[in-house]
DNA sequence: AGCACGCCGACT
DNA sequence: GTCGGCGTGCTC
């Protein structure tokens, strides 16, 4: 016997607590209509205030507001509810980041009208009606229309160089008739048997292991470690079909800088169609849709930037972070949160294998992968006959060109050397500009940025200083502002601009082309710059960090680093990690065909670490090194730490709140706080900063001492106070 | 995040 | 005298 269905008055109202994507400590309590019953992730309009708001069922009411103040929220239309996998995730990272859960339930709800209705697409086509006057605006647009296609009116006016009430004008006329466009074309489905690679045994050793971690559908993290050129793509391309054949979900996580055309088209060649994209400049349109295939499993394949692990996916089977190394993981605004870290999370969660892959892989990383908690899955072999560059250092104490020149003999040499058997070079420098300082020579001042505490850096060819932290800037001054002497303002240290200028000097009949996130107006420009390397178009390329990465130069024999020790000496735990990462991406750009590469590193520490292990080919030897040093010294992930920053408009009132919070601080076995010191920048976009650190041992649970601590704190309410757990920068 | 309420400057 | 600037606070 069924029971018959619920008359509307049956049944009680059920109170649920309803999580709002707004930055507020908890659910709030709603009643339910009468008939609907808690469910987690039901996905309801919420009154509040004196608008309607998206919210999540995330649970049972907490009670703690009256009846008489509780409101109805509604579910929305089909009551779509989020996948399971997704709440518990949202969950886990609010308490594990110490961000309020409708914050992250925010960054997952990212497409704001996921929901609503689909909005037909018109557009409009030639009609049998006619205008009563055919001015020439109007001709225009009826001969656009003559070719019998729909378009959108905005596109036909675009096109005819109408205004849109010439198009306006015409549809009342009849002239246009309205016609209904097709929506998107249905997302492709890749095909796992496209074009099945040829694989050396190394790959396919590897790839097998991931296959069976895909049919397996457990939980398990490998680390995918090969050399540049190793074919790493298309090993865990292999785990990407075997998720396809069993109907399961794939999130591929890259830096945002790689989520390139290339990328996409490589996937292509393999599964005969692109993936489906994730990344900020999706249009509000494709956005939803998206986000929509994501939840109804439509997208297969998902290649995204570190936002695509809150898309709500309705069986993930496989999360790939490709460069899982890459800095550009780590989220610094708003909810701070690492990707790599996450994406371990929710594989965790939805029970599905993770695989990490990279040439150089994060400390972490490498020491789960060591330690036998991740598989370590290693590529040693570089495609081809391409060997590995001969990587020489120039000791910078001894082999010092003239005063106010960055290019020493040696390097001179070798670029001549180079140029002279038509073969191309590069030079790369991290940093941006003609100088990152300018001095007074007659007083001392320095030129700094009124908003950041950061020296302003000149850009010689537009003739402005620049702050590269708040975007500040000002035309370079005739005279000092300190002293008002002229000409007294000198340039201190090579930025990209600087070595190419000296390189004019020293090879002017030289082809060069400098490529740095200022020189070139997007990726088309890099593109360019790029193609033009590849055709042998010029000889020299200049570049910061935008051209350490993923391109193939046959002809590209000689690497220069102007500056190898930059960036390693300013207290930062992850400095000689990083530089060794990107050192020894740049060395991998020489020699990647026939001809063996050199790359020459100008340090003036060559006795450190990272340039032995990078002038020896020993990449474990620097991972070894590094592992020692970071356990004696209880740094992660050997420790714990957390960096709070105290931000704020008055510096007396942030520096107050610093010192009051590190006095409540509370006592507890394995834990320090560090500070309150004034930030790195300690001034940055016009707010002071102030940073406390809590360093812990391993076994700390550091989420509840924060916890702890910072309920029972109390200091003025005009400092802003945020919490970066595992905090990879120091500014 | 919105949207109110609330106290100080230039204008119909 | 008001209109309106955005600082602070609340939304079940």
């Amino acid at each position: 016997m069924k029971d018959a269905p619920l008359r509307p008055t049956d049944a009680p109202n059920e109170r649920a607590g309803v999580l709002l994507p707004l930055p507020l400590a908890g659910a709030y309590d709603y009643k339910l209509p009468r008939g609907v019953a808690v469910r987690r992730g039901l996905v309801v309009s919420a009154p509040l205030g004196s608008r309607q708001s998206l919210g999540v069922v995330w649970g049972k009411a907490e009670g703690a507001v009256g009846d008489n103040r509780l409101k109805e929220a509604v579910p929305l239309d089909g009551q779509p509810v989020l996948p399971a996998g997704l709440c518990d995730f949202i969950d886990w990272v609010a308490q594990y980041t110490l961000t309020p859960p409708g914050l992250v339930l925010a960054m997952a709800l990212r497409s704001r009208q996921a929901f609503d209705a689909e909005v037909p697409r018109v557009g409009y086509m030639r009609g049998n009606g006619a205008p009563k006057r055919v001015t020439p605006p109007r001709a225009r647009v009826l001969a656009v229309a003559a070719d019998g296609l729909a378009r959108q009116a905005a596109q036909l006016a675009e096109e005819a160089n109408a205004s849109p009430s010439v198009v306006r004008a015409l549809i009342d006329a009849g002239a246009l008739c309205e016609v209904e466009l097709p929506e998107f074309p249905p997302f492709q489905s890749p095909d796992p048997d496209f074009s099945k690679p040829t694989l050396n045994t190394e790959q396919d050793l590897a790839a097998h292991l991931l296959r069976g971690g895909v049919a397996g559908h457990r939980f398990a993290v490998s680390l995918l470690d090969g050399v540049t050129g190793s074919g790493k793509t298309e090993t865990y391309f292999e785990a990407v079909a075997e998720a396809l054949r069993r109907e399961k979900q794939t999130l591929i996580l890259l830096p945002e800088i790689a989520l390139t055309v290339q990328f996409l088209d490589r996937f292509a060649e393999r599964f005969g169609t692109r993936p489906t994209e994730w990344h900020s400049d999706l249009s509000q349109k494709e956005r939803r849709r998206t986000w929509r295939a994501a939840m109804n499993g439509e997208a297969r394949v998902v290649v995204g930037a570190r936002s695509a692990l809150f898309l709500p996916f309705k069986a993930l089977g496989l999360v790939i972070v490709d460069e899982e190394h890459e800095q550009a993981y780590k989220q610094e605004d708003g909810a701070i949160y690492h990707a790599r870290d996450m994406a371990v999370v929710r594989g965790r969660i939805e029970n599905c294998p993770v695989v990490l892959a990279s040439a150089t892989p994060s400390l972490e990383t490498y020491v789960n992968a060591t330690g036998g908690r991740y598989a370590h899955l290693k590529l040693h072999r570089r495609h081809g006959v391409a060997v590995m560059p001969d990587v020489r250092l120039i000791d910078m104490r001894e082999a010092r060109g003239e005063p106010g020149t960055f290019l020493s003999p040696p390097l001179r040499e070798a670029l001549a050397v180079t140029l002279g058997a038509g073969e191309q070079a590069m030079l790369f420098l991290n940093r941006r500009g003609y100088a990152p300082l300018t001095l007074c020579e007659a007083c001392g001042h320095k030129m700094v940025c009124r908003q950041c505490s950061a020296w302003l850096v000149e850009h010689r060819y537009r003739k402005r200083l620049v702050c590269h932290h708040c975007g500040y800037e000002t035309a370079t001054p005739p005279q000092c502002p300190q002293c008002g002497e002229a000409g007294t303002l000198a340039a201190c240290g090579p930025g990209v601009e600087r070595v190419a200028e000296e390189f004019k000097s020293v090879f002017p009949e030289a082809r060069l082309a400098i490529a740095s996130s200022d020189t070139m107006h997007g990726p088309a420009e890099t593109q360019a710059a790029i193609r033009a390397m590849s055709k042998r178009e010029i000889d020299v390329l200049i570049g910061t960090q935008i051209v350490a990465k993923g391109h193939h130069f046959p002809q590209l024999t000689l690497v220069g680093v102007v500056d190898a020790d930059l960036g390693g000496s300013d207290g930062d735990l992850r400095a000689r990690e990083r530089t060794f990462q990107l050192l020894h991406q740049v060395a991998g750009r020489a020699g990647r065909a026939e001809k063996p590469g050199l790359v020459l590193m100008q340090t003036r520490n060559p006795g450190d670490a990272v340039m032995k292990a990078l002038a020896s080919a020993d990449r474990d030897a620097f991972y070894e090194q590094e592992r020692k040093y970071r356990e004696v010294t209880h740094a992660p992930p050997f420790g714990r730490l957390a960096a709070i920053i105290l931000s704020g408009r008055d510096d007396d009132t942030v520096r107050a709140a610093g010192r009051a919070l590190a006095k409540a601080a509370p006592a507890a076995r394995g834990v320090k706080v560090w500070g309150p010191t004034p930030a790195f920048y300690s001034l940055l976009r016009g707010q002071t900063r102030e940073r406390l650190l809590v360093q812990a041992e391993k076994y700390v649970d550091v989420q509840a001492y924060l916890r702890a601590w910072l309920n029972a704190a109390t200091f003025a309410k005009s400092v802003r106070l945020t919490v970066d757990v595992d905090p990879v920068s120091f500014f």
